[in-house]
Formats: structure tokens, C-alpha cells, sequence
DNA sequence: ATCAATTGCGTTATGCTATAACGTGTGCGA
DNA sequence: TCGCACACGTTATAGCATAACGCAATTGAT
């Protein structure tokens, strides 16, 4: 899969997502693109289907939201486990991978004989200014 | 604390979690138990919150769904990190800790002065019977 | 070229999840 | 006995997500 061509629904989305300073929910981006043209939350869902299927975003289980991807590099690989610290305070949020962690999770769900498909870490809190 | 005398709604909501093969939504429960008197969500996502904040119930984000704690003992004192598995074919939910985690965790997060509230980990999958 | 399959799009309606705001009753310590 | 905290009940509303329909554009095999 090369870089993805993305539609104009998607583009639309993801520049949402990418000038936001932190999360947003669907309603949210919805509000944001209604004047260029966005009426229904449908038009929002289906291109964040699209992008989280690409890697370019995340979705914040614990916050129902989602954000941009903060990886620099193309989505065109997986980039394994990937976890976020969540401020209650300012509400930002940083992504970070760790392969000790990645590791871990691996041997546990093994001797469960557990496939895993999708793994979630979100860590809430406050961070350093915020705290 | 000792061992929570709960209300008649916590012992409600408590023991239809305990019977319950999986995890179940605030609104399932509602219908479960209105033939005991429950009429409305609150009632319900009242008694959640108290029990969450027992440690007797535990939130499974990425689902919006609940569980009873699997831990036997009295929930006096904090278990650290849990994490879960989840099973999307059988619905079958594993609760876990492993203090390795919790100690990578705790690294990765004092590098970034974050201060922990609360930490998610959902591994969605599937299960060896349904693989 | 044409047909079929796929994909994106727009719209309406609906369903699921969670909380706001108000008032009542009860127990308990100052 | 007054005041406070807390559990409870009810109605209404807010916030998140998807079902189901139909149309248009694209692609690709025949």
C-alpha cells in the first residue's frame, strides 16, 4: 500500500485532526467542517473508518475521540503498540511506543494462546504543567 | 475502608455483574433489572460509580461495558494496573496485572513528569477457542 | 464498449451511552 | 433538632455511533 490518496471527505478530516491542538470528537469535527459542507456525522465516521484504517489517526477509547497520528513517517507499516498519556488538565495528549512494553504484552497474551488484534493504552492523568 | 456495605442498588448492580458471563452495558443491566424496580439509566450508572470507585467493578473502555472484578479478595486496597483481554468472538473477558508493566509504565511516565490517575490497557483479539 | 462490482458520497432516521437538574426521604452527628 | 451528606426516583436532554436507502464515479474483466 503506498501513501494514501485520500478523497476530499478524508483530506478534510484529517487537516481537521492534524490543526487541532489535541483530541476531537466526531461531533466535534462535524461542527469544524460544516461550512465545507458537512451536514451529517456520517460523512465524519466513514472518513475516520477510513483513516484509522490507514494508521494516519487514533481513536481514544477512554475519551471517545480521536487524533493524528504523531508519527512523522508514512502509515504504510504498522507501528505496533501504541500507547498515550492523556491530560485531564490541558487536555493534551502524547503518543509514544515502547518495545519493553510491546514485549511484555506479547509473552502474556501468549500463555494465554490469546491473538490479539488491537491493543489500547491510555493513561490519564496530569502532566507536568498540569499538575 | 473496610469492606463496603453496599446499597440495595450497588448489591443490584453487583450481582448482576457477578452472574454474568461477560461484561454487560449500563442499559442491559437496566433491563435485567427492572423486574426489581429499575426504571431509568441513572439508577444504574449510580450504582456503577460507587462500585467503580470500590474497586468492585471495573470499566472496560473500549466497549463501553463493565465487569465485576475477578480479584477474590476484599477490595480495600488498590491493585495497581489492570489490563484486560477481550474477545471478540466469545466475549470473554481476562483481567490481569503484571507488575512488569506497571514498572515500565511508571518509568516511561515519570520521563514525561506525567502524573498517573488512571491507566487503560484493552487487548481486543481473540480467544484460544476462537481463534 | 459494456456490464458488474466496488467505493465514496449524501440524507434521514434511529439507537446506544451518559449526564443535568430537580425534588424526596433517611440517617446521623453537632 | 438542625444541618448535612447521601442514596434514591424521575424527567429531560446531551453526546456518540450506526442502519438503511439511493445515487454517482471508478475500475476492471469480458
Amino acid at each position: 500500500m503506498a501513501t494514501q490518496q485520500l478523497t476530499k471527505n478524508q483530506t478534510l478530516v484529517m487537516d481537521a485532526l492534524s490543526h487541532s491542538e489535541g483530541p476531537m470528537s466526531a461531533y466535534t469535527i462535524l461542527d469544524k467542517l460544516r461550512d465545507h459542507g458537512f451536514r451529517a456525522p456520517l460523512q465524519v465516521y466513514r472518513a475516520l473508518d477510513k483513516l484509522l484504517e490507514y494508521g494516519m489517526v487514533h481513536r481514544l477509547e477512554s475519551l471517545n475521540a480521536f487524533v493524528a497520528c504523531s508519527c512523522p513517517h508514512d502509515h504504510e507499516h504498522d507501528h505496533g503498540v501504541t500507547a498515550f498519556t492523556i491530560c485531564e488538565g490541558c487536555g493534551q495528549v502524547t503518543e509514544f511506543h515502547d518495545e519493553a512494553i510491546e514485549q511484555r504484552l506479547s509473552t502474556l497474551t501468549r500463555g494465554q494462546n490469546f491473538k490479539t488484534e488491537k491493543t489500547t493504552i491510555e493513561i490519564r492523568g496530569h502532566c507536568q504543567s498540569c499538575a
